[in-house]
DNA sequence: AATTGGCACTCGTTGCGTTAGAGTGCTAAC
DNA sequence: GTTAGCACTCTAACGCAACGAGTGCCAATT
């Protein structure tokens, strides 16, 4: 392919998503800049066609796109410019508005996202395998109710109610937690999972079932990694005048509704070294076939533990959003690091 | 009003609400069972639109019902019949499946109210304000952070990172935790708030810090509560044919997104004594005059705690949507009631 | 050999008149 | 009070023609 037709595909795209409309061959001609005359630029586009970078809706309409063009044009016709210091100190000032709490930073930088983008936007949850247990607290709540409490090093607080068979006395109970902080904790919650079944088979003691449950809950926080993901601005797929309702959009809403695609889907982006699309039928998923997705893996402390994207419709504008996911990524993984914290 | 203008009304608006169109004379006089020709149910329908229960779309359409007639309708043309035990039983255990974690109930309840009832679904949370405090706990995470943790005596958790000017050693920590437990311990979290503040005034013990910020926590606890809703099954909207999208659509998922004014409404609905309606504009709220909200309380332990409800549009079949709302708040309570817990 | 203007052709969109049907309101008869 | 009949109204659906945007191709031009 040659210089001007890469140009006029470029064109032709960017009218596309500025406009929505299919792009004819006048307005291409006349749009591009270049002095070439319609009928020129019709051979150039009949070339485009051939070669699967775009398609006419019907006999007498300009061209669209295909999936395969966008692809093209992402890769090879733009290039993308790192966000402005100023923005990313505004961002950055946003994200870091709800320290020290990781959750509530999470959900700010998903509201942000799809704030800026006008997408849904979301957040694959940071892993915490690598957590470190710091804390374990079992309360007595009634009879046979025991409320065991992990914390992490993170400060991430996961809790739930265990029914006993025979009541526990406070001082059993605390005697436990005592036992199991001194056992466990301090290390990382991956190694306590492993451990604590290890342990649960050689012991036999009368904390048996006590463990046991904790095993459970420890078990249950990595596990709830599985399907960690947060989800904001679905209202937006609203707006998006094109698929206005269709079936397609209930589709969607329902994939993103499940999850459990979705993340695989994230998952296979966390060790990206950076920005990833799947535009149109990409990722293999068919509700997604209509739509791309736009995601960037966050680091902690060096760590890749999570993924943040954006999804939208195919016609979007990727020269700001690709640098907008990017940089929010880069933004999150800073203030989740250990080193953001201003030091005593 | 006579008898048969009550019977040809009820029979109107059964048929819209099963077919969603306009319903003529025609139509009517056969559904209606009553040996009477058109013209006479002309003649009654056009005294039923003078006194507002019904409306002509356009001139010459059948009849629809006004909020006025749907409200007519609900409160002395239909008599709703208490879900079956079997039902009930059923409904109790998927319920009550996910005991004891309250959380888990609620989340299970809405799901499955959304689910029988096709609409969109929510509950207001319970009430903290009479929760007992059984435990609190501040732990150390690292140089300036502490995690604060407050226990109710149902098992709810509320946790929150602190800041402290000056590195606090765990022991510290042990000794606060430990005054705190003594001396606001086994009371009712408004009570604990309120005694807090009061003895923040009196001392000026090294401990203040901790303190204030552990009222702080506390009052987050109940704060909270101004804004717990749950919802689920907002995709149900989508459903609709008839205000398939449209901006009062829009519209109505933003109110239910910003929550404030719904929770305000249900909140006035916790005295009532059982189901409750709002038609069409009777709210207040303009984004809900084309729908319905139907709401019930639902009483743990004998208090009213919280209310739960589905929205939906006008036209939707009251005679099982209120008994089943209606059901599922009573056996929310139930579930939810300390009584519920089989005894050892 | 590439480019361009011209031209016939295709096809979606828009606007308009026509028709069919449903339903009403009214009146006169029962 | 009820009913049949009838004229009238309004919407939805359909067909049709005009329009215009855009293409593909060909012959002329550079």
């Amino acid at each position: 392919m040659d210089d001007r037709a890469r140009h006029l595909l470029k064109s032709l795209i960017e009218q596309h998503i500025s406009s929505g409309h299919p792009v004819g061959s006048r307005q291409l001609a006349k749009d591009a800049g270049l002095a070439i005359s319609a009928a020129t630029v019709r051979n150039v586009v009949a070339d485009l066609e051939d070669a699967g970078y775009v398609v006419a809706p019907h006999t007498s309409a300009g061209r669209i796109p295909t999936p395969l063009g966008y692809r093209f044009f992402v890769d090879s016709l733009i290039h993308v410019t790192p966000l402005s210091g100023s923005f990313q100190r505004m961002l950055l000032q946003r994200i870091g508005a709800h320290l020290p709490d990781a959750e509530e930073v999470l959900q700010a930088t998903t509201a942000m996202l799809s704030e800026l983008t006008h997408l849904v936007s979301f957040i694959r949850v940071p892993k915490r395998a690598h957590q470190i247990l710091r804390h374990v607290d079992f309360i007595a709540l009634r009879e046979n109710e025991v409320l065991a409490i992990f914390v992490t090093d993170r400060g991430e607080v996961e809790n739930r109610l265990l029914r006993t068979e025979s009541p526990l006395s406070p001082s059993v109970l605390t005697q436990a937690a005592n036992f199991f902080n001194a056992s466990y904790g301090g290390r990382p919650l991956q190694e306590v999972i492993a451990q604590l079944e290890e342990d649960l088979l050689r012991s036999r003691a009368e904390m048996d079932q006590i463990l046991r449950n904790a095993m459970e809950l420890g078990k249950e926080m990595l596990m709830a990694d599985q399907q960690g993901m947060m989800v904001d601005g679905e209202l937006q797929l609203l707006d998006i005048p094109d698929l206005a309702d269709g079936p397609r959009l209930r589709e969607l809403l329902r994939t993103i509704r499940q999850k459990r695609e979705l993340v695989m889907l994230l998952d296979g982006c966390v060790q990206s070294s950076s920005v990833r699309l799947f535009i149109g039928g990409e990722s293999g998923l068919a509700p997604l076939s209509d739509f791309t997705l736009v995601s960037a893996p966050y680091h902690v402390d060096g760590e890749p533990v999570g993924v943040i994207g954006v999804l939208g419709p195919l016609r979007m504008p990727y020269p700001e959003i690709i640098p907008l996911v990017d940089g929010t990524a880069r933004l999150l993984g800073q203030a989740l690091s250990r080193t953001s914290l201003p030091s005593p």
